[in-house]
DNA sequence: CTTCGACCACGAGAATGCGCATGAGCCGCC
DNA sequence: GGCGGCTCATGCGCATTCTCGTGGTCGAAG
């Protein structure tokens, strides 16, 4: 974890910057805001701590500038005291959070441990298979990277079937999950559902069918 | 975007709920702790204000239990003057912020929009998808640079789905988020919303209906 | 090797029901 | 009372899903 302190009181960024090497972190120092933006632009932050009264330019702009260009990483503003405008712009600006000077190390410890461990809660929920990816949050789907275009039950087929890679899959056990409840056993909704999936997903047989069985979604790493 | 206050003092409570409301959340209120915690227990808030003094049961035990029930919305505390070890309590029990009493309520506001959208992954308060613009902090919509012409309802609608962008949202998710307590379920009001919203938003079809499973928000850099 | 039975694939048509537009009534606000 | 916004009901169009029938494939047994 590598985090980018940018504070113009040489012996507050000091206090701070060796906290948090205590801490396990790697620690890189600006002070003032011209040389923090350039370092959060080009380099790859977990976390920023930034003072908002800085030399060259104040803190609210160096966050404005990050998020205009797309850079998402947590930011963690320092205020002067009573300034509850410049909270309220901070955040509006796009900080995740801030403490108000004076302040505990500790507190500003937990806070980028906190910001840290919320900002990795984010990666989107894909599940890939081969050529498939699955992103179970976007109801997406896709081969090669072009999108499919599947219906949702299509959806929830090859879902259960990505969910369960490697192993085989009832007829019975796809129904129970496709559907809510009682449902006619003998008819052959499931097999023309695979069809079409087979059909959609393209010619390398990522479907199985083991017979007698049920079906069974190719693993990645499949010796055949 | 719907909001939980949980406020003993009557007049602060309205104070907050009314502002909340003038900005577009849809708010429920309660006014002990009890009450606050089983509100937030069974309702899907997408933020909880909550006061850490609070009768029947204190604001800490109300985040505590939620949090060991699994629930993970954002909880913004208020808390006493100068009252450190309460803000390290309610950290520590699971609270994603606070505000030390007395506040101003344009503080409070900011920091719930700030805990929105950092809820859903976004760090600034603009979120933009493809030619539409949403200013959260000024509860203002754009398409193409043309200032759009909302009502209430739309503008929730358009607010949710761009909080979740590339998400399918459920129409029962929107209907929740949208409505408070006690609403007629089962009518089409929000396939109504939908229809007018995209007609306001003009050609580009943003707003992708998926079939079976409820709507979702073109995102800008769809990666195919 | 051949034959037989069970199981599976696939196409096409039929039926379902979802989603959309539209417009009428209703409510609250000015 | 007029107006703008919200809700609800109706009917249509069509994507999706289900059924059915035929033909193919596999495995085992003679």
């Amino acid at each position: 974890m590598r985090i980018l302190v940018v504070e113009d009181d040489t012996n507050l960024n000091r206090q701070l910057s060796d906290a948090l090497k205590e801490s396990g972190y790697v620690v890189d120092q600006a002070f003032d805001g011209e040389e923090g933006h350039y370092l959060g632009d080009t380099e790859p932050y977990d976390a920023v701590i930034l003072d908002i009264g800085l030399p060259v330019m104040d803190g609210i702009t160096v966050v404005e500038k990050w998020r205009g260009n797309g850079k998402g990483m947590p930011v963690l503003m320092l205020t002067a005291r009573d300034r509850w405008s410049d909270k309220v712009a901070g955040i509006d600006a796009g900080a995740d959070d801030y403490v108000a000077k004076p302040f505990h190390v500790e507190e500003v410890l937990a806070r980028v441990r906190a910001l840290i461990r919320r900002a990795a809660g984010h990666s989107s929920s894909e599940i890939v298979c081969g050529p498939v990816r699955l992103d179970t949050k976007a109801s997406k789907a896709s081969v090669d990277g072009v999108q499919l275009k599947l219906t949702s039950h299509e959806f929830r087929l090859l879902s259960y079937l990505m969910h369960h890679m490697g192993q085989v899959v009832s007829r019975t056990e796809l129904v129970e999950h496709m559907y809510d409840q009682d449902f006619d056993r003998d008819s052959n909704t499931i097999e023309v559902f695979v069809g079409r999936l087979r059909k959609k997903l393209g010619g390398g047989d990522l479907i199985e069918t083991v017979r007698g069985l049920g079906y069974r979604m190719q693993a990645p790493t499949d010796a055949l």
